[in-house]
DNA sequence: TCTGCGTGCGTACAACGTACGCTTGCGTAC
DNA sequence: GTACGCAAGCGTACGTTGTACGCACGCAGA
């Protein structure tokens, strides 16, 4: 009797709950509904469990918060290194910011998150290594880490704020409509902004990213050429 | 009778509920006691009020909210400019650095919210007025105000987030303690990390910032120069 | 004096995170 | 076979949050 397969009185014909089928299930539950619908009892639900019982696998919400932010700096991507510094450092900051696009609603929701747990020091390794490689001392590597981190950071947080309406056509409408306001304001009250009138959202945000992306990087060229010479 | 002063059984005595008397309380609660205690409870409670009373001048939470980003936007100070372009550009990122890190709760709380108010315009039209005299044309102008912008977010609130436990001795052990951790790190898994070694906390915080702002400048200047070339 | 009407607030409700303790089924010792 | 222990799952309950609703009061105009 106990073998009977028509025993499932209980809810226990499911695949178990793991710390990481909990995690998925919280991703995957932020991407569809946005960073309010990640509540203890829409992750049980999500995975027909009873709010409760995530509390076996994980000490709480705050806890569940850093796995997720784990799993997604487990995903950036590592794109192989060439050699070439400035094309090494291009990449590993197209791939971070491409990651965390990815799921704007998480990039909103972890920016207020210190790194709690190491989920991004091999991250931070390789951006070490390349810089390393390239000729900063052990205190330029460190800053410039920084900067480039501040830099992909900001761009990507601003974006996913942006992202925020789901939909492309929302966002498009959105953007328009912020030109637009400011289109009508005073010019003699903001004249350089009715200067620069509609080109204020002109580009694609993937411009904008490489302008400053480049900006930073030709000033590490010009730190490395100036280091160089001293030598 | 009505005007007698000892008719206060009424909380009435007291200097009147206000929006801004509201967002200063919610900006001092805040400043006080960390993000998490900005509840309408709280901030009624702060100014002998009922819960309720604040939505007769304030639609909710959320627009609280708006209001208080607006009330920091306005508090950044607006250092005179000298028309040297780089020398201004530092001005303005330093004085949006350092009044974002005066509240470290309230960046982060903010950061995860669009600029949904016009309060920074107003430094939006100074950072466009700047590079338009610098030589910068409509579309790079727009670019280079990104560029800035996002770093100095990016750095601020990354400090901001370190900066959440407050005072400074708990900070100070709370980032020898990150870097003992990664120290205790194998070396062979982490190689560029064991090479920075304890470099990976030397350094003020505002070093690290000016060393990014000045390579983004000078990423600025080489632009203008391939652009002065072109003309 | 009567009639609004704006300001303040008390109550109530739904949703949240989660502490506590019960049930249930399996693995092991006798 | 029987008893036991233990871990996984969950039901209930509590405190806290934002806020909808409607009442009470004091002052303006008739």
């Amino acid at each position: 009797m106990s073998m009977d397969p028509k025993d499932t009185n209980r809810a226990a014909m499911r695949p178990a709950l793991t710390r990481d089928r909990i995690v998925e299930a919280a991703i995957a539950l932020v991407d569809e509904s946005g960073p309010d619908a990640l509540t203890m009892r829409a992750v049980a639900q999500r995975l027909g469990a009873g709010a409760m019982s995530l509390y076996r696998h994980v000490s709480g919400r705050d806890e569940l918060l850093d796995l997720v932010l784990a799993a997604m700096a487990a995903e950036v991507v590592a794109t192989p290194l060439t050699g070439d510094w400035r094309a090494d450092l291009e990449a590993i900051a197209r791939d971070v910011r491409a990651s965390l696009l990815k799921r704007p609603h998480l990039t909103v929701l972890l920016t207020s998150r210190s790194g709690r747990g190491g989920a991004e020091l091999p991250l931070l390794d390789r951006t070490l290594g390349v810089l390393r490689a390239a000729g900063f001392g052990r205190r330029g590597a460190v800053m410039a880490n920084h900067a480039l981190g501040n830099y992909v950071a900001g761009a990507a947080l601003w974006e996913a704020v942006g992202l925020a309406g789901t939909t492309g056509a929302e966002r498009a409408a959105r953007r328009q409509a912020a030109a637009d306001a400011v289109m009508a304001l005073a010019p003699d009250q903001f004249p350089a902004l009715a200067w620069v009138g509609p080109k204020l959202i002109a580009g694609s945000t993937d411009d904008r990213f490489e302008f400053g992306l480049a900006c930073l990087l030709d000033g590490f060229a010009a730190y490395l050429a100036r280091r160089l010479a001293r030598a």
